[in-house]
RNA sequence: GCGGGUAUGGUGAAAUUGGUAGACACGCCAGACUUAGGAUCUGGUGCCGCAAGGUGUGAAGGUUCGAGUCCUUUUACCCGCACCA
């Protein structure tokens, strides 16, 4: 009987989905395990070898753990909202809706193949509106609710209401905006509640406030933080510029300290971990205000170090500073002007790329130094960032590099003083940037202080005189919640007197309209503009068309739908009650599962998704509808398989003078012997030597020899390297399948091209690269499936390496692991069918499998999933020595296997209990089977084969007792005549014995 | 610049945590069988050397009887953040 992986691999899918045989429950006397991968978004592309890795790490987790007893939760389901979907629709017309739809199907259909165990019937959808009617529900919880400070969590917005109208907002210590007007309760009782609205929006956890955002032309739409990169945007690299609008955003900054505090109890790895530190930025210093000479202003700075309080030397505010046009003098006015225009209108990106260009302007205004009293220079500068801290610098350049820099150019310019040092350091070389190694010096009452010291002092003195305050500051900015796009949730909300109000709870879902376009409107509007029925009936509570809207009853929606992580940030707890229509899920649900125990996903949402669903988690926390402070107790992320992409190498066509077209000449990769004859020729022809040649290169050289007779040629020796599809090569040879990449439709300009070949073969160069569809290197697991087995393609991508490891993908490496599942298959079946005997196994056959069991139990325990496959052919290369086809072996082998390669252990175990696969009625399937224990005693050696070293180098082994005392051992080392070769007559000075590990002999 | 990570044969990688470096595979070499298949099986394979032997975990130093593993210095590459005050 012959190993055939299709059938029995179909078979027990189907089984499996028949029987829901690895549906969780919600209600079990066992103990829970909650495995989940981040879900995908179902691109058009499919997938390809590296999306399931680490799906196939989570499904050997959770396979484990069901054999070990637990009640299992491992689902899965689809990040459905996104951006690809919208641009097929705004090119197509497609609805993105239908898109999604297909896509998942297909999805579904390729992850069906690997026969994961995830548990189908909880299946989500984000774009979904029995999903997204709670992440509806969510955004209004967010909407009522504050930050206290005081108890340090989220409340209801009843809870401020009530301290507004008791005692106003003085005593309030909320996380809110800046620069709050404050109010007596007698003053809050007599504002309108349109007056009152706004105030509160102050205060929201999500509000709308016209923020400075970024905008992007090309996308047509504003952006997060996490969705630019380099300046650009993340999905298509559009530039992006700063601009005013008013939009929703997520007081994200409330919980930044939750955030960055959160992270030492949770088990992720440490590069993740400071990403997200870095990320939240914090750094504590202080406020200090600085009066401004002639002026009622006051500028207020950030500092982390106010020890340097005495070396303030000039100031700098960030061009886009409020105060720049009300201090600039009437001199310096034009100075200032050109170069805030200059300034704006350069992009982010060109700001990031010239950090070295130093520039700026005096205003012309001076500041007051809160303890001297020294009038300080004011200027601006563009490296002074309006986004941090207060926009602005008190100027230090004995202790900062750009401070210093800034002083130095300006040096002897009107405005720009001597530096000021400060410490007892040289400062004519460099800024002495350090926090320690230094006293202060000229610094009045700092005098001989240091860092930590002189901050706590100045501190206090600033405080003592009204002109600072001791201050942490975050870098982490509230996150624009609002998008200009049509495949998002839409906002349950809708304006009167353009202040937003929410929609109750029992009408949501508000549904997704359907618009002509998927385009943003002619007058600017986000697509939602498009749609007829978009507006707010608040009499019959439903959506009714616009032509309806009266400002009365009858009021117009929000045109904004949600960003792509707010689906995501909630999803984990959908899982655990997924078809409860009330509620997200239920409390008993919550209770039971908690949080996530693993998750697995790509380390690309370090910074976006897991900060959003902390900070929701936590959000929800507070108010009393999530059960644990931290959703995702242990996190790993899996390495990218890369592809190994294809090249053929072109000779540059030379161009011809319109009579004849060049042709393509492609050159094999170990080309340089011929593109060195090739340039040789070149450059005596040049020289104008009339060279005799052979035809050899081509016809591509007699073309170029014909041009070259005709004028001065300069010729580039250099090929051009183009991608070829996998699909044309041979994978183990890299050779060239000619024909095929002659007719393949990519490549109709060569169908004529010629190739020189070495060894009569065309090779293809391969490099390691990004799989994607773009560079021809994608491999597709239906076609591994289809040819060795969803098993083998399992094994094989554990087999890879660490589960974390980037690491490149080589379809030829997979025959190994091939081979070893059918010399699996013949430890149970000849051609005959099955050999298993109930005959005693010998005690070595014990052993190979007890190794087994104690290695794999411990490697999924530490994630170690390339070492088990190892030890997986370890042991059966060594029950095949051992002609091992014993039950009492082969049962417990079966199970071990299982979580990795579940078919074939399900078909050998069906086949061990002698059963078939129709009608299995009393059938209890492997994965109900308790897991093998490992049991030390048959691992217990009575000898060990010692390495004997002199002066630490292994010269022979020694096989010996174990219950030899190092006594004992020396003796019978001292005797042995190979010693006495390697002494040659010498006596050692020390002879080393560990028993059971090593002997060495010092010399 | 700051932070995190990685470095071992031709290739992917192991190494019980300080104790025989290269397990397990791919590839390669030799052989067996064969209905010539990209099947199956056996043996070999870090490098130099005919061999004895030498040498070897990015580099240099150190601790130790003994270092891929610990310490110091350093180089290269990858990832994240970055004029963050």
């Amino acid at each position: 009987m012959k190993y055939n992986p299709n059938e029995i691999e179909a078979n027990w899918q189907q089984y499996w989905s028949e029987n829901q045989t690895f549906a969780a429950t919600n209600n079990s006397e066992k103990p829970k395990y909650y495995v989940l991968d981040m879900f995908p978004y179902p691109s058009g592309a499919g997938l390809h070898v590296g999306h399931p890795l680490g799906y196939i790490a989570s499904d050997i987790v959770a396979r484990y753990k069901r054999h070990k007893g637990f009640n299992v939760l491992h689902p899965q389901g689809y990040d459905s909202f996104g951006l690809p979907a919208e641009q097929y629709a705004i090119q197509t017309g497609q609805h993105p809706d239908k898109t999604t739809k297909e896509n998942i199907s297909r999805y579904r259909e390729q992850l069906d193949k690997i026969g994961f165990s995830f548990d189908w019937s909880r299946e989500v959808r984000t774009s979904n509106a029995d999903y997204y009617k709670h992440t509806q529900w969510i955004f209004i919880q967010l909407f009522e609710s504050w930050y206290n400070n005081n108890s340090n969590k989220a409340e209801s917005i009843c809870t401020l209401i009530q301290e507004f109208e008791k005692n106003g907002n003085t005593n309030v210590n909320a996380v809110c905006d800046d620069n709050i007007v404050s109010f007596s309760s007698s003053d809050w009782n007599a504002f309108s509640s349109d007056e009152q609205q706004k105030i509160l929006l102050h205060y929201r956890l999500t509000y709308l406030a016209e923020t400075e955002v970024n905008w992007c032309p090309g996308l047509g739409t504003v952006l997060a933080n996490d969705e630019i990169v380099n300046g650009v945007s993340e999905r298509g690299g559009h530039p992006v510029i700063r601009k005013k609008m008013t939009q929703w955003s997520m007081r994200i900054s409330a919980y930044a300290e939750r955030l960055l505090q959160g992270l030492n109890d949770i088990d992720w790895t440490e590069s993740l971990k400071e990403s997200q530190r870095n990320w939240i930025g914090k750094s504590v210093g202080a406020m200090v205000s600085f009066n401004v000479k002639n002026h009622d202003e006051v500028i207020d700075v950030f500092t982390t170090r106010p020890d340097t309080i005495f070396g303030v030397t000039f100031m700098t505010l960030a061009p886009e500073h409020d105060l720049v046009a009300k201090i600039t003098t009437a001199e310096q006015k034009e100075a200032i002007e050109s170069y805030v225009h200059a300034t704006a209108k350069r992009s982010e990106r060109e700001r990031m790329a010239d950090v070295k260009t130093i520039s700026g302007v005096f205003t012309g205004a001076y500041a007051e130094h809160p303890f001297t009293k020294e009038q300080i220079p004011v200027w601006i500068g563009d490296y002074v960032l309006a986004g941090y801290g207060t926009g602005a610098v008190m100027a230090v350049p004995c202790g900062d590099e750009r401070d210093y820099a800034f002083a130095n150019f300006f040096k002897g310019t009107n405005g720009m003083p001597e530096i000021k040092n400060i410490f007892d350091q040289d400062i004519s070389e460099e800024a002495f940037g350090a926090k320690e190694g230094f006293k202060l010096v000229d610094s009045d009452f700092l005098n001989g202080l240091g860092y930590k010291e002189g901050t706590k002092k100045a501190i206090e003195a600033l405080e003592k005189i009204n002109q600072g305050k001791g201050k942490t500051n975050y870098r982490l900015r509230d996150a624009v919640f609002s998008r200009q796009r049509y495949w998002g949730e839409p906002f349950p909300v809708y304006y009167v007197n353009g202040l937003p109000q929410m929609i109750d709870k029992k009408h949501l879902p508000i549904a997704l309209p359907e618009v002509e376009k998927y385009l943003p409107t002619e007058d600017g509007q986000p697509p939602l503009g498009n749609a007829t029925i978009w507006a707010w009936d608040s009499v019959q509570c439903s959506v009714v068309s616009n032509q309806l809207i009266d400002n009365k009853t009858i009021f117009p929606l929000e045109l904004n739908t949600m960003p792509g992580w707010a689906g995501s940030s909630w999803y984990w707890m959908r899982y655990m009650d997924a078809h409860n229509e009330e509620d997200f899920a239920s409390k008993e649900a919550l209770d039971y599962w908690q949080n996530v125990d693993l998750y697995i996903g790509g380390s690309e949402h370090a910074t976006g998704h897991l900060l959003y669903a902390r900070f929701w988690n936590k959000f929800l926390k507070d108010r009393g509808f999530a059960p644990t402070e931290e959703p995702f107790k242990k996190l790993i992320n899996q390495g990218m398989i890369l592809g190994m992409s294809a090249f053929v190498y072109r000779l540059p066509s030379v161009s011809i003078s319109d009579k004849s077209k060049s042709r393509n000449v492609f050159l094999s990769k170990n080309h340089s012997d011929v593109l060195m004859k090739f340039k040789n020729i070149v450059d005596l022809q040049v020289q104008g030597k009339n060279v005799e040649v052979d035809n050899e290169l081509g016809s591509q050289f007699l073309l170029l020899k014909e041009e070259l007779t005709k004028k001065d040629v300069t010729f580039d020796l250099v090929t051009n390297a183009i991608h070829v599809d996998l699909l044309c090569i041979n994978d183990i040879t890299n050779e060239l399948d000619i024909e095929k990449f002659k007719n393949h439709p990519l490549y109709v300009d060569y169908k004529d091209a010629e190739f020189i070949l070495e060894d009569g073969k065309y090779i293809v160069g391969r490099e390691v690269e990004k799989m994607s569809k773009s560079k021809y290197n994608v491999v597709n697991p239906d076609e591994i499936c289809n040819e060795y087995g969803a098993d083998t393609l399992r094994l094989y991508e554990m087999f890879l390496g660490p589960l974390e490891q980037a690491k490149p993908w080589n379809t030829a490496g997979i025959t190994g692991v091939f081979g070893f599942l059918k010399k699996l298959w013949r430890l149970y079946f000849d051609d005959n069918g099955s050999i298993v005997t109930n005959d005693e196994p010998t005690a070595e056959m014990y052993k190979s499998l007890h190794k087994t069991i104690k290695k794999v139990t411990e490697d999924i325990e530490n994630f170690s999933f390339n070492t088990s496959v190892s030890q997986f052919m370890i042991c059966v290369n060594e029950l095949a020595t051992l002609k091992c086809h014993h039950r009492a072996i082969l049962e417990p082998l079966a199970i071990v296997m299982s979580p990795y390669a579940p078919h074939i252990a399900e078909e050998l175990w069906l086949r061990l209990k002698d059963s078939k696969i129709e009608g299995l009625k009393d059938y209890k399937g492997i994965s109900e089977q308790p897991f093998p224990i490992f049991d030390p005693k048959y691992l217990i050696e009575s000898e060990k084969e010692y390495p004997v070293s002199f002066n630490g180098k292994m010269r022979f082994t020694m096989k010996l007792p174990l219950d030899l005392s190092p006594k004992q051992i020396e003796e019978i080392v001292m005797a042995d005549e190979r010693t006495i070769a390697q002494l040659a007559g010498n006596t050692p000075k020390k002879v080393i014995i560990i028993p059971g590990k090593i002997i060495n002999l010092v010399g």
